[in-house]
RNA sequence: GGCCCCAUCGUCUAGUGGUUUAGGACACCGCCCUCUCACGGCGGCGGCAGGGGUUCGAAUCCCCUUGGGGCUACCA
């Protein structure tokens, strides 16, 4: 069987975290058999969907690198990929059902059916619809239509039918139709509800398997009865486990930053996201820092945990320090240069911007102390800018007793140099505490504070080398 | 309220009846490296939710309880 699987995001905001985690695990399933990846759009929810968040939902899924074969933006076979285009379709599906007897139309108000559902909830009964349009007479249908009321369409599932379907991860299900109410499939305005769009969708573009969180599971029965009224095969099921915050609650805004856009803009690197959400709720046969190619080669959806998992910023910020460790430092330097320059250390004209080397030099040392890009800016500052030197620690530093001796003979050292290399300048610094009589800290920490005005950050040897003979003197001639 | 799903260190998890003194990763703590903070290396702390069964033997199988989550919408 062909593989198909879809990625079916509602415009209705940022690419949510969660959403991208079930779109990953279908890629992966996708692309190891070889498969086709379909990106939809469910916006049939008109009140909420928007275009802007369509585009970047497309553009945050390029980014992490989840592309896909057909759909939103490079079209298809099985199109339109939006469901407000596909009105046609549902329109059709419908008369199916209605032909078939499967719906009836519901004059009910949304009103009328708030209230029965408080009612029932108040009295401790079940909420469920309690079906008395699909006894409406015709000349009681032909009053409601006279008085102008539009019907909804439901779809009737027999109180004594039983609705089974496998999930792939979880086995057999089997659901006692009482349980389930008689629920609306097209609403008065003739969009249809998602129940119905979903399958009408899946059917139409021939989706073989469909993996999403389990948070849809109940629904399943109900997608179920369509398929088997419009008289369709059904597809592979697997229900994965939904990610939840800190307080074990549904991944919402509450937890803090939860859409692909914000962990974009905090500077996380795209394969560091992905590599951790592949960690979140399965477990590679080996190894847990792995690229795009050995996440496909190793997963296995049948080893996808079906219990819920917490999304914890600490392993990703971890995560995502190990890919910038291991990340080409030109590569690094393009990165990290919007952030630069937000911060105000770049120039505008790029003309005077230090040279690209140069720069890869800076970010070959520090992003050892990064986590994210976005953590970049204060590190970077003694090397594109002054130093400030506010802060009371490093003034005390400048101000010691020996302070003046150490620069002193730190410039001297490095006079007439047009330029030293790291090694070089290691050797040159490890000289000074001897010549001076003096503890290595008490030459160093000095040192430091007055070339980049911070107590921490990469080798002095590195720093002096990368800063250059002239300026390092400079800096610390302003202390003599 | 009804139905459904889930349950191993704080977190992500390995584990599918004996090979387990329950393994790994993050976080945390300590040590080493060192001019500092990191990075890196080494070590430590820490868990089978509870109760019944089944079995010679249970983290692993069954039941109950508890806890968490979801659905029950003219949201998706």
């Amino acid at each position: 069987m062909k593989v198909r699987v879809r990625f079916a995001p509602s415009p209705t905001g940022l690419l949510h975290i969660g959403n991208v985690h079930t779109a990953l695990f279908n890629w992966l399933f996708a692309r190891q058999r070889g498969g086709v990846v379909v990106l939809r759009a469910e916006d049939t929810d008109t009140e909420r969907s928007e275009a802007a968040f369509e585009e970047g939902i497309c553009e945050d899924l390029r980014w992490l690198g989840l592309d896909w074969d057909e759909g939103l933006e490079v079209g298809g076979e099985y199109g339109p990929y939006r469901q407000s285009q596909r009105q046609q379709l549902y329109e059709e599906a419908l008369e199916k059902l209605k032909a078939g007897g499967y719906v009836y139309p519901c004059y009910c108000s949304v009103e009328e059916l708030e209230a029965q559902r408080k009612a029932d909830l108040a009295q401790g009964k079940p909420p469920r619809y309690s079906g008395r349009c699909r006894k409406l007479s015709s000349q009681q249908r032909a009053a409601f239509e006279a008085q102008g009321r539009k019907p909804s369409w439901r779809f009737h599932i027999p109180q004594d039918q039983t609705i089974t379907f496998t999930d792939l991860l979880r086995g057999e299900f089997s659901f006692p139709g009482k349980e389930i109410g008689d629920f609306v499939v097209v609403r008065p305005s003739g969009v249809p509800t998602y129940n119905f769009a979903v399958v009408v969708d899946d059917l139409k573009m021939e989706i073989s398997h469909i993996i999403r969180a389990d948070e849809h599971l109940s629904n399943t029965p109900r997608q179920v009865a369509i398929y088997q009224a419009l008289g369709a095969p059904l597809p592979q099921f697997a229900h994965v486990a939904m990610l939840l915050g800190p307080d074990r609650q549904k991944l919402s805004k509450r937890h803090g930053a939860v859409s692909v856009a914000q962990y974009r803009a905090q500077g996380y690197l795209p394969e560091a996201l992905m590599n951790y959400l592949a960690l979140l709720g399965w477990t590679p046969k080996e190894g847990e820092i792995l690229s795009r190619a050995e996440l496909i080669a190793q997963f296995d959806l049948s080893k996808v945990a079906t219990s819920p998992a917490i999304f914890d910023q600490e392993k990703l910020r971890w995560l995502s320090g190990q890919y910038l460790r291991g990340a080409d430092d030109t590569r690094l330097v393009a990165l990290a240069i919007p952030y630069l320059s937000e911060a105000g250390l770049l120039p505008e004209d790029k003309a005077a911007w230090p040279p690209k080397e140069w720069l890869a030099r800076m970010m070959g040392l520090l992003k050892h102390n990064i986590l994210s890009l976005g953590e970049l800016p204060p590190w970077a500052k003694p090397f594109l800018a002054e130093p400030s030197y506010e802060d009371q620690k490093i003034a005390k530093l400048l101000s010691g007793e020996n302070a003046v001796r150490v620069f002193t003979e730190f410039s001297a050292a490095l006079e007439g140099k047009a330029q030293i290399s790291p090694e070089d300048a290691a050797e040159l610094l490890h000289q000074l505490p001897g010549e001076l009589a003096l503890g290595a800290g008490k030459v160093f920490r000095p040192l430091r504070a007055a070339l980049t005005g911070q107590g921490r950050g990469p080798e002095l040897g590195e720093i002096v080398s990368l800063l250059g003979p002239a300026l390092c003197r400079a800096r610390v001639q302003k202390f003599i």
